[in-house]
DNA sequence: CTGATTGCAAACACTTTGCAGCAGA
DNA sequence: TCTGCTGCAAAGTGTTTGCAATCAG
């Protein structure tokens, strides 16, 4: 485990990595994560450091899988069950949400920061496009008052067909 | 397996059983079944038959194991392997629709001859809330217009605190 | 110091698959 | 008859858990 103390409030140096653009600064999030850690009671370790940057590079939805290989890739040796803990703790903090588009495995998705996503999936190719829809939002909050629900989070996945896909049949 | 050949295109007979009223016509749905089956060059077996029968007794949300265990208690003995087979052509048939909430497991819902619901689920609780909302739909098939993509099914998870839950905090 | 954390491997739970015998069409 | 189907048990897979050693606060 590399000695990192409390400079992990600042982003782990890695060397070169993936290749993916920095989406959030580390600071702000990591500090987030720090606040909700001394809330319950837990503690900030190297892992969850560099589990939490690993996240942050990543653009729009990726699998535990995904992340495990970035962290390996960066020359980090976390184990695949810290990386699972972490994963829970980092949405419990409001700062991933888990999506759920299959039986076979969970996705997760940065939100703190960032405008949340719905998806288009193309059933044919598999194509997954991002969209982000105001009116949806505003449809979400009425349906939850309509029934007396407070709103936390929401999942809208549509299903169909890609242009590309229509053209193959 | 018991004898029953092309009886089965009426709903199967079955001993008393979990109590839950029937939703659907066996019939329509059974001629459905059959020819998407025909058309696929697969058969109707009565295994096949039992599973659509106890699919359409359930109301609502439900999970293969549940399904399994209807068969069950109403006396058929149908392999786990072969139910999980028949969901899945149910579902290419266009009479279920598979759900995803959660990393666990799928659950079922019986589309074909209903209205299609979405879900308001308590994070708290675990109550869910079936609801209909005719918006949803038109803005949907707008997104999907608005990317070119035809729009075959959705899911729309609303994830909330439900008035109980809402009380206990 | 003390309780939380980590890695490892085993355990889990749902689902899929290979295969030999059976049975719709 | 000719495929497809069934049950069984084994294999798969993503995720969780128990435990002893380790470390953060």
């Amino acid at each position: 485990m590399p000695s990192t103390p409390q400079i992990l409030t600042n982003r782990p140096k890695i060397g070169t990595h993936a290749g993916r653009q920095p989406m959030n600064a580390y600071e702000p999030v990591c500090a987030v994560f720090r606040k909700y850690l001394r809330g319950q009671h837990l503690k900030f370790t190297p892992e969850r450091a560099m589990i939490l940057d690993a996240a942050l590079r990543r653009e729009g939805l990726f699998e535990a899988e995904a992340l495990i290989a970035d962290l390996k890739q960066m020359g980090h040796r976390v184990s695949r069950a810290t990386v699972y803990r972490t994963l829970n703790h980092l949405q419990d903090a409001g700062i991933l949400k888990q999506v759920f588009f299959d039986n076979r495995q969970s996705y997760f998705e940065v939100i703190a920061g960032r405008t949340t996503h719905d998806y288009l999936i193309c059933v044919e190719t598999g194509e997954v496009i991002e969209f982000h829809s105001e009116k949806l939002r505003n449809l979400r909050d009425q349906i939850c008052k309509e029934h007396g629900y407070e709103p936390i989070s929401h999942q809208f996945h549509i299903f169909g067909l890609s242009p590309k896909a229509q053209k193959n049949k």
